[in-house]
DNA sequence: AGTTGTACCCATAGTGCAAGTGGTACATAT
DNA sequence: ATATGTACCACTTGCACTATGGGTACAACT
């Protein structure tokens, strides 16, 4: 499996390093079980920080791309290459605009929905309390 | 219509000036077809940037509080008193609090969610430019 | 001439967040 | 000992947005 990261590249490495794995399992460069480099290997072979190669490999990790085993290593996941077809951020960008579109034209400013939205975020301890 | 403007306040200028407009819409201190004052002339008086107070007035002519007539300057709204009870900003923090939530549940990252936003936000170009 | 709302220009201060880097530390295993 | 993923802490850089200000200008009307 071979990783190029540019630095160059206004994409941010770890976003890189997530499609370029994906690509990888996707081309059949790298079958389901097969194990991946550690993350503090990855990082240092790309000259990253280990905590840029750790984001990425828990975002993989959440769409059930890869498996992580603690100190046994991480491998390719068993359902990894019909997940890697699947983005979830464009299942949410279509989602979000969605619900843009319907609050625009409720007669809200852009100003006023940003506003409303950055609330909404700033509001997961309350909802989380809950629990 | 008395109207006193906070500067320590936290609430950002306009704002208190869109509600405390309607506070006195409410308390009947002004009467739908009643003269509101200039733009200019308010600015001057509260000694705040004419800027702002147009702000303000747009916020409140667009939900039917005020009503601009041009040169013949500002007016209460017929249905002032009505609209005046009405936030649309709390019929916004619903909506998004709901939209915010499924995605969550979905198990997007906040983070993910920000950047989706920020894309769905700026993608107004491209929506503006089918009509 | 003076006034109305409005629309531009540019500029400032403050906030919030993303992205990345650095280091240290831990439990769990070989 | 050495390696794994993971979890903290603090930091810098850069970007985007808000709120506010100052100025100039316009068409339409009195």
């Amino acid at each position: 499996m071979q990783i190029i990261i540019d630095i160059e590249d206004k994409a941010p490495l770890f976003a890189q390093l997530v499609s370029q794995i994906k690509s990888a399992i996707l081309d059949e460069k790298v079958m389901p079980g097969d194990p991946l480099p550690s993350i503090r290997q990855l990082a240092t072979d790309l000259e990253l920080n280990k905590k840029t190669v750790a984001k990425a490999y828990q975002l993989l990790e959440r769409d059930n791309v890869i498996q992580t085993k603690g100190y046994r290593g991480t491998f390719v996941h068993q359902d990894a290459i019909a997940n890697s077809s699947f983005d979830l951020s464009v299942w949410l960008g279509s989602k979000i605009d969605q619900t843009i579109k319907t609050l625009r034209s409720a007669g809200a400013t852009d100003s006023e929905i940003r506003i409303a939205f950055a609330n909404a975020m700033s509001n997961k301890i309350k909802n989380n309390k809950i629990k």
